[in-house]
DNA sequence: CATGAATGAGCCTTCATTCAT
DNA sequence: AATGAATGAAGGCTCATTCAT
């Protein structure tokens, strides 16, 4: 709704590259999806808040929900390339663990509605379903291969899966506001998530 | 579209009592939503798949949303009042976990569908939040009482909070499927979920 | 676009017989796409003009293309019961041709949109292709019959084939103002399809 | 979507003469018509069939309908031709007829749906409209031309044009399918017509 | 001559909800 | 208590066309 001033309005070549374009929907998108949820938002607003018309969205994606999963993607990337450089830092298991937790949680505040309305579509759309695990097994290869770089021995498959859900869960649970609602101190939560992880690290 | 024979068809009195009505009504919501979603059912879909006509399901919910909640409430309600049955028999701790762990998973798949579908309005509609924070907390102290019931010392909150949540999510991941899509031995998962109930127990 | 004027206006009870809304539906529909075409007219703008809203359509008919068929119905049913009351008439084969001719051109000349959009779809639409061949083998079927009752000798299919399409089309030329505009006289054309109709008669 | 390798690809000189590339883009234009119907067919696609970009198209012609009409006129000249060259063979008279009769039809069918475009524009647009009585017209002296040369008497336009009809629509009728979906022997058909050819000649 | 990103009006369709009967 | 016809706002998506490069 915030209508930036005109002069210094999303300043946008009337004739871009496709591949900015494109970026600044899935920009806006993720912005959109995150604060009013996938079928709360719709995709000529997506286009509109890029500072498109609404045809163009559709000459960058195929509909509204391959821009739901682009923009999901961004969001994975980046948290776990931040995942993967915070676990390299040479220090204490225990400190690295309150690290990644620390970032986790803050990334999931960030993007808690962006992940929920992957979820919704998760459950509902076995294309969504497809992408979602492809990612998923991506993660479990990257746990496989961080152990292994810091000398940790190796675990069932099965372990880390069940420490990735819960401590996914759990950050959505704090990200939700779920910990706060029901009177529970944030930080003995997190406390307790800090020693699955390293645990696993060890 | 096609009319089954009206002997046959679902019986129902044409002017039954409201309480049966209702109930017909969430059957129905139940079974539509955990096999199309939330948003993939509607709700003259509902009435008509419980017999009734359109308008019958706004003289008995408010809306959409309320139905969900009447639903998901008989399922959470039915979950809880197993678990609480299992956890009170008298056998040792891990044969208790044994039986709580499947119970939780057979439940989740049969109603995966239904629980997405109010985790896709929980991100959204602070109104099945409030409800579904309730239903959490009441979760928790069920599980304070049965501890004390079974003369199991007590823990911090957050610590079963933590629990219940990786418990939900890892069900829920094998509901889904995803455990299997991820080429996991289901076994292995349940055996870590076991684990993790048995020491919440000791 | 004539509004009547709103005290007389489509009456229209707010609560009326399925039946009757389908009817309207498709007798605006009638009027619209003869007007304008099947790509010229809207789905919104039938209801409209039949006095109901959008949605009320797409209660009544699947989608746009069936109302097209439901209209194109309407109008051949009531063609070939002109043209068999009319054959069936006792007069002069000559007098009777000549009064079939003048019968299918005047109702071609009212519904040549109606008709032009019925065969825009047919080179395009398989579901309509199946729909107008059912119609034509009544047709022919029809005029097998008239003659076995006109006692008349047979002949074969393919001859009656080739004279209702002759007669279709140059009715369909008449209609659409080909004659016309190619300095034709239409009593001269109109003969010559008396004759070809009487012959048919003999 | 998916690129040819460019070396394979439709060869074309990235600055050619202007008449190359009306000429591909109205082929192009003719086989899509063909194939989905003029409202099935949208002018980007043709330009990237023809191995341009959409904004070429616009360089070529005015708007859509414009190659539409381009794409008939080209078929047009060519059946023409080939039936005129055809009748001036010197042979007997059903031998003519019956090879002019198989020359159209074929025609037809490898153009069915062409044709089909071209008809369902011209009851909704004047434009066309004029421009395919031209072609008739053009159509009928050529035939009257053709008979002058044969040394056939005279006759009214209006039998020749009831005869151009006839034969039109039955070839339509035999290139659509219409003709096999009845049941009927295109034999049978075709003899017929070739009958109403051959008299047409004497 | 050619490009190709961008436009934006508009259409078909859905569905939660109402209300006269 | 139940009906079911009707509503109407809204949303996903298309496509003929333009224009800066």
């Amino acid at each position: 709704m915030v209508t930036p001033p005109a002069a210094l309005s999303v300043v946008r070549p009337r004739r871009g590259r496709a591949a900015d374009t494109r970026e600044r929907l899935v920009a806006a998108a993720a912005v959109l999806f995150n604060r009013d949820g996938y079928y709360g938002t719709d995709s000529n607003r997506i286009a509109e808040e890029a500072g498109y018309a609404a045809g163009t969205f559709y000459k960058h994606f195929e509909d509204k929900r391959a821009i739901l999963l682009a923009a999901y993607e961004t969001w994975v990337t980046a948290e776990w390339r931040a995942v993967e450089s915070e676990m390299l830092v040479r220090r204490p298991r225990e400190a690295v663990a309150a690290r990644v937790v620390a970032l986790v949680v803050r990334l999931h505040r960030r993007w808690r509605g962006l992940r929920a309305s992957l979820m919704a579509l998760l459950a509902v759309d076995p294309h969504v379903r497809r992408y979602h695990r492809a990612q998923r097994r991506r993660q479990l290869e990257l746990l496989a291969r961080l152990r292994a770089r810091l000398g940790v021995r190796p675990r069932r498959p099965e372990e880390d899966a069940v420490l990735l859900f819960a401590l996914e869960r759990v950050c959505d649970a704090i990200a939700q506001g779920e910990v706060r609602d029901l009177g529970l101190a944030r930080r003995v939560v997190e406390q307790t998530l800090r020693e699955l992880v390293a645990r696993a690290m060890a």
